[in-house]
DNA sequence: CAGTATCCTATCGGATACTG
DNA sequence: CAGTATCCGATAGGATACTG
């Protein structure tokens, strides 16, 4: 190898930065850590927030995020009695990158369409 | 509605800017954008570069990206002949946030893995 | 070199129904 | 309210073989 390459780099097959590129580069993550950006939410209020999400995926979403330190799950002893989701510090430190890929992504959806049309003929 | 919502906000469901981050929101793409960050590349050497990755993936991904505008096609009437892939003006505009996505991964890796192994137990 | 075609499995993801 | 369980079709994705 030469000097091209740094350990942990995500062209690496298999390394850990490759693994959590993996973990988050999907869109449920992406607008479940968007909207907790917001503040701790309920599951109901993320499914209310978050624009056709099935409760399925948002569950599994959640606690795949849960299960890799990026949120925390805490029930409220309040009435009515709930559960509230909200980013860790980890989930945290995630949402300048998303929301960089967020913003991108409302900014150049026009270019999207517009490069397919090109290609589809006028 | 309120002034809380932007329209063409990710949050909401099958408008462009969803859709848009559909499109980028997953690991090969943003890894095959990542790679072309470099220069331009024949698909035998983005093979090489992207650890994991098929043939078949790859070339999926790159007409994906190529039909939404990302990444340009172009033959090569060199010896011996080839193809050589490149990043659009669009796509090169991806280049910085899936730049800071790649770095928090490779930066947060050990932090999700210390998360799973806390849950696990010691 | 640069792919496509096929096969097969695993996961995605929605719908619906049910539980505490 | 906050989920889980099940069913089902669609897509992701690897392996292998084949084509121009």
């Amino acid at each position: 190898m030469g000097d091209f390459e740094r350990p942990g780099d995500v062209l690496l097959a298999d390394c850990p930065a490759r693994t959590t590129l993996d973990l988050v580069a999907d869109t449920w993550s992406v607008v479940v850590v968007y909207a907790l950006g917001r503040g701790p939410r309920r599951f109901s209020d993320l499914g209310t927030l978050i624009g056709g999400i099935s409760k399925k995926m948002l569950s599994q979403t959640l606690r795949k995020l849960e299960r890799n330190g990026l949120i925390q799950r805490r029930t409220i002893p309040a009435r009515p009695p709930g559960v509230e989701y909200r980013l860790t510090p980890l989930g945290e430190s995630l949402l300048e990158p998303i929301g960089m890929l967020s913003r991108w992504a409302e900014t150049h959806a026009d270019d999207v369409v517009e490069a397919q049309d090109q290609l589809v003929g006028v």
